[in-house]
DNA sequence: GACACGCATCCGCCTATGCGGATAAACAAT
DNA sequence: ATTGTTTATCCGCATAGGCGGATGCGTGTC
């Protein structure tokens, strides 16, 4: 049961929706989260790494670049749940914004991003 | 985006989960609920307020008895995660566990429940 | 109005977790 | 080893919300 609370309990922060929302389309580095939530590198490592925690992401280092997606490991609720997620999520205007301000960011990409 | 982190987060809670598992069969009252989940009657009655708030379910006085259900309200996301609730809840062994004693109470059923 | 019952809310205590700047750790180039 | 970059974690502060017994509120009967 704890491991469900947590499922859910990591949805129940903006940020973290919101991160979700941005990987729905496939694993993003970082620096492009930060870029597209428009947030200190802090406060997107914190929710990265709890919804690592909590079974969602699963992360991978190339480099320097640190790399997030959806996380492999599947069970029944966490497949329903995320076939929710990928319709719903969109729905969102600050999800919808995030998506616009990342198009804006790899449109002007400094060449000191990630490859 | 507070609607939706709160509908998560109404769900974050064990005590709430096990709320939802009991009511998808239909509407009961906080006396069932109190002897299905064994728990006292304010730490039921605040996560049922908690429910209400949140927007899972809605309550109705009758007489001295309150009873509570799904919440007629419907917006997409909700409705999707109700039908994953729906399946999903009856997998947890604490969920099942609650539906025994609530059969268990309903056999016996004192004479001062209601109905 | 008095009394009884069911249930919402208060209360004190405690834990969990949000925030972002600072710092530590990991990686890479020289 | 030094320097630079990226990212995880710490820190102090603040808010939210868990617990259950006590109390207040709503309903019903006499």
């Amino acid at each position: 049961m704890h491991d469900i609370t947590k499922l859910f309990k990591a949805l129940s922060e903006e940020v973290r929706l919101r991160i979700l929302g941005l990987l729905i389309h496939g694993e993003l580095c970082v620096c492009y989260l930060m870029a597209a939530l428009n947030l200190p590198q802090s406060t997107v490592s914190r929710h990265l790494t709890y919804l690592v925690n909590a079974g969602w992401l699963e992360g991978e280092r190339r480099g320097v670049w640190m790399y997030y997606r959806f996380s492999g490991k599947s069970d029944n609720l966490r497949r329903d749940l995320l076939a929710v997620l990928t319709t719903r999520l969109m729905e969102i205007p600050e999800v919808t914004r995030d998506h616009e301000r990342l198009k804006e960011y790899l449109r002007t990409k400094p060449t000191s991003a990630c490859g």
